[in-house]
DNA sequence: CGCGCGCTCGGG
DNA sequence: CCGAGCGCGCGA
């Protein structure tokens, strides 16, 4: 036999199909040690044939089997994701396993375990230790030996042994995290809405659903639900979160409603603990996989249910290749397996609601909060009116206003504002020269804790300047408001309140995020500062107040979709507050009230929304009615980007001249942020009216890159910058 | 003329 | 990714 092999170059673009001879116990599916060009490496089989059209002589065997780690379904989807978004098998083979498991350095882990050997018991009356510890191991049949030391002593277990009294043995033990929350708890009776949800998609034909219920209204409760009626029919479930680390409530609710059936893939979990929760998957020993966007890959088989939790979240795309839609993935594998894929959101995508509204999806409402508690009652405030007024503050009279009533009544309040740093940009008052980053295009944002300049790009740090770069002027002024100025601001109106801070830069390391959610969850601040970070998941019940300092910023982004994601962004802030007895209040702060997102969102108005948004994206032919296609050619030296951007504008013009008419707009240029992280950015910008010359356009486009050239493809990119 | 460097290409 | 092979520029 002849094992058709992917090899796994760490980089490398080597996409070929390798034959060799198999050995013993090579499948499909198995990963391999292969030779290769005088080295052994990792490699993927993909299939199995009689006989090469190779010449026999030549072909090397396999040097060992590693595990059958991909399923049938997994080599299917990586022939699929391969051919759909134009990259190597191999780079799609990679998203199928935890990368630390790849070398091939963890391992199972090992425990020995300590039995009665049956060996005569010749214990001196002196050694009272290891008298005790026979006793012990009589009783309990048998013991971890890390147990027994501790118990008895080292020496006392080694003397035994020694003697034959105990045997050890080796078992593999499975690292599993978040152990605290296990037990199976019982199931929520559902409200009547949330049965009428769970019956719809059991109901329904068609294979993708969305759920579109407010915050708020027991969207989490109709997940279970599905998961336990896969369960319950023998299969398995993926839930797919946005970002793990902001949801453990989520997982908790899981841990504790499943237990070890459920098995949790995120970056936060140690490379052996992923390892563990991985092959517990794989092996079926655990029937649920949750993660964020890269568990959609998870190693289940028989799927009953997938489900994508906040379905509109912009962590679903992959920012490097393959730039896959886990949606997209999503739904490769529910028709593998014959199962729904349910799409849950308060806010979806208008790319997702406008589906359901053509019915390619089924649509099934939650319109009302499951406590029957009424949305937070919105304030606007007329920042404009504050600036005639003298308030140069960032906040406005009806925020302090609140604040001090919240504060007074001993409620928590959240401070909403996405820019992090003190202040955005720093300019010479002489020159008018704005401080830059050396590598990027943008200007540095100055961070006034550490007192510093910090590129938001590259993320690289500066020392703060007392002088212009440019003309050496020493009056710079700050411009633009970030968290860290909103917190000294806050001091300073309340003193007495204790306010923390949540953004990148308080966020850092492993499970910072929870940490600080953690500590605000548990009172030890009145009010919390932070980015959009703060807005997802997480009950706070104490919460009475949000206030959102500049609702209009993200407004103003020249991006199709920045209309969009501000609706999103007010809607979910808001959903932070009054969930539980009291109600809540939201103080939105713009300088355009009567912009018509804001309308919308003040009123939670979705339906609203969205049919004013579809029927701008209709009229100018934006996505959905088109698709975006942006090319982007990035190199070190501006001379090769352009090179190679010259190059592929013009085979893409071929395409354009000979389909005219599937084209909205075409030209080259240089992309808005011309620089970053030292790489000169250029790009060939398309509207297309539709999917048809996609293929071509990623064929053509690639055939360009080179070794210091990058080209890569991005279809209606979440950011055009 | 020979050596070294950078680039391309094969690897089963 | 790594190593082999090839072409070109440069120094003796």
């Amino acid at each position: 036999m002849v094992a058709e092999v992917i090899v796994d170059i760490a980089g490398s673009e080597v996409d070929r199909i390798f034959e060799y001879t198999a050995i013993e116990g090579v499948h499909p599916g198995c990963r391999v040690r292969v030779p290769f060009g005088g080295r052994v490496i990792d490699g993927y089989v993909m299939r199995l044939k009689e006989e090469s059209e190779f010449d026999p002589s030549r072909l090397k065997p396999v040097a060992a089997v590693v595990d059958e780690a991909l399923t049938p379904e997994c080599l299917q989807l990586a022939e699929a994701l391969a051919a759909r978004y134009h990259c190597p098998k191999a780079q799609v083979l990679r998203l199928f396993l935890p990368a630390e498991m790849r070398r091939g350095q963890v391992r199972e882990k090992q425990q020995t375990w300590v039995l009665p050997a049956g060996g005569e018991a010749d214990i001196s009356p002196r050694a009272k230790a290891q008298a005790a510890a026979l006793c012990y191991l009589c009783q309990e049949g048998e013991a971890p030996l890390a147990e027994l030391a501790a118990k008895f002593g080292r020496s006392a277990i080694g003397a035994l042994i020694q003697k034959g009294v105990f045997r050890t043995e080796q078992r593999r033990t499975r690292r599993t995290p978040y152990t605290g929350a296990q037990g199976q708890a019982p199931s929520r009776a559902l409200t009547p809405a949330q049965q009428a949800a769970v019956d719809t998609i059991a109901k329904s034909n068609k294979a993708v659903q969305l759920l579109h219920g407010v915050t708020g209204s027991g969207k989490t409760e109709v997940y279970l639900t599905l998961i336990a009626k896969a369960l319950a029919a023998g299969k398995s479930a993926v839930f797919l979160v946005p970002e793990i680390s902001l949801t453990p409530q989520m997982l908790l609710q899981l841990r504790e409603r499943f237990g070890a059936q459920a098995a949790i893939l995120h970056s936060g979990l140690s490379a052996g603990e992923k390892f563990d929760e991985w092959w517990r998957l794989r092996t079926g020993e655990a029937k649920i996989a949750i993660g964020a966007r890269s568990a959609v890959f998870a190693p289940v088989e028989n799927v009953g249910v997938i489900i994508i939790d906040e379905e509109h979240d912009g962590s679903y795309r992959s920012e490097t290749s393959p730039r896959y839609s886990t949606a997209e993935v999503a739904a490769f594998r529910a028709k593998y397996n014959g199962c729904k894929l349910v799409l849950g959101s308060a806010t979806p995508s208008v790319d997702t609601y406008r589906r359901a509204e053509t019915g390619e999806y089924e649509l099934i409402r939650l319109p009302e909060r499951i406590n029957k508690k009424p949305l937070p009652e919105v304030i606007v405030a007329d920042m404009r009116q504050e600036v005639r007024r003298g308030n140069a503050g960032a906040f406005s009279g009806p925020l302090k206003d609140e604040l001090e009533s919240c504060l007074a009544s001993g409620n928590q309040a959240i401070i909403f504002l996405n820019r992090r740093g003190f202040a955005q940009s720093v300019v010479c008052r002489e020159c008018g020269a704005v401080v830059k980053c050396a590598r990027c295009d943008v200007s540095l944002t100055y961070h006034s804790e550490e007192n510093c300049l910090k590129c938001h790009y590259c993320g690289a740090t500066y020392k703060m300047l007392t002088a212009c770069p440019s003309c050496g002027g020493v009056h710079l002024s700050y411009t633009g408001t970030g968290t860290q100025k909103v917190v000294g601001e806050l001091r300073r109106l309340f003193p007495q309140a204790r306010v923390l801070r949540m953004d990148q830069d308080t966020a850092a390391g492993k499970e910072g995020h929870y940490k600080i959610l953690k500590r605000f969850a548990s009172r030890e601040a009145d009010i919390l500062v932070g980015t959009q970070m703060i807005a997802k998941g997480h009950d706070f019940p104490a919460v009475t107040l949000v206030g959102i300092l500049d609702a209009d910023m993200s407004l103003h982004f020249s991006d199709y979709r920045s209309g969009e994601r501000t609706f999103q962004l007010i809607t979910q802030v808001a959903g932070r507050c009054g969930r539980a007895e009291e109600a809540g209040r939201v103080v939105l702060q713009t300088y355009d009230p009567s912009n018509y997102i804001l309308r919308f969102a003040i009123r939670y108005d979705y339906e609203g929304f969205y049919k004013h948004e579809i029927s701008l994206r209709a009229s100018t032919a934006f996505p959905p009615f088109a698709k975006i296609v942006r090319v982007m050619v990035t190199a070190e030296e501006e001379k090769k980007a352009l090179e190679v951007l010259k190059e592929v504008y013009f085979s893409l013009k071929e395409l354009f001249d000979a389909h005219p008419q599937e084209f909205l707009f075409f030209n080259k240029m240089k992309s808005p942020v011309k620089r970053i992280q030292d790489k000169f950015r250029y790009q060939v910008l398309m509207r297309l009216t539709g999917d048809g010359l996609l293929s071509q356009i990623y064929e053509r486009a690639l055939q360009y890159k080179t070794r210091d050239v990058l080209v890569y493809v991005e279809e209606n990119p979440a950011n055009l910058s």
